[in-house]
DNA sequence: GCTGTACGACGGCAAGACCC
DNA sequence: GGGTCTTGCCGTCGTACAGC
């Protein structure tokens, strides 16, 4: 521990970013004997620094469709510099987050890179609150296709249950002719937005 | 200017391991 | 045997940046 503090007092001065030390087993035997899980060996461990957290508003709250028709609240907020790239939107991930954060549309909140990567809102500070904030609704209707969301028991997301859903269907589409899948070349999401391949009417069955 | 990729966190699910 | 935990995998998210 007193390693790990000596380097986030000193990280700053460095002429490279880094976001946090690993600690390993020096042995090569005891390393071969722990193995590796899935994603990482058990012979490390990494520990990150406390990430850089800046306050902005909430703007608005927008529902965005995935390939698997699951539904995922994104907060578009104020554009705002942390660490070192200007953030403007940050996934909400799911109804029971809203709830435990409490976040309203006009809220400042706290945010944050999780991982020095992704835009994530830690909390929201009720403090600044004016009385004009709007609670977020989950709505009964997708405002894509207007198809009915359903929220199954036991899990946290919602889903769009629109079989011909217009927006569930360019992802899929997306996600057909992407690296992933077919990795057919000269494809894109924008591309998949203008191209006559997907109009509405094939949302329409 | 557009596109694809990498990055890490979180949530959900299934299967297997483990414990009582 | 049933409950809990661990592991592995998938889906989703936003931004920067290299390459074309």
């Amino acid at each position: 521990m007193k390693y790990y503090q000596e380097w986030v007092s000193k990280k700053d001065k460095e002429q490279y970013g880094i976001d946090g030390i690993v600690i390993k087993i020096d042995s090569r035997a005891v390393q071969e004997a722990l193995g590796y899980t899935g994603k990482s060996p058990r012979f490390g461990v990494a520990y990150k620094f406390p990430a850089e957290q800046v306050t902005t508003v909430v703007e608005d709250i927008v529902l965005q469709v995935g390939r698997t028709g699951v539904l995922t609240p994104v907060a578009h907020l104020r554009p705002v510099l942390v660490a070192g790239s200007v953030v403007s939107r940050a996934t909400l991930h799911n109804e029971d987050e809203i709830n435990r954060l409490d976040v309203r549309v006009g809220d400042t909140v706290v945010l944050q890179k999780a991982g020095d990567v992704i835009p994530d809102i830690v909390s929201v500070i009720k403090d600044l609150r004016t009385g004009k904030e709007k609670p977020y609704v989950f709505p009964k209707n997708v405002p894509d296709c207007g198809g009915p969301i359903e929220r199954i028991p036991g899990q946290a997301a919602y889903r769009c249950v629109n079989k011909n859903s217009f927006a569930q269907k360019r992802r899929k589409f997306y996600h057909f002719v992407s690296k992933h899948a077919f990795d057919i070349e000269e494809s894109s999401i924008t591309l998949c937005q203008n191209t006559r391949l997907i109009s509405k009417k094939w949302g329409q069955g």
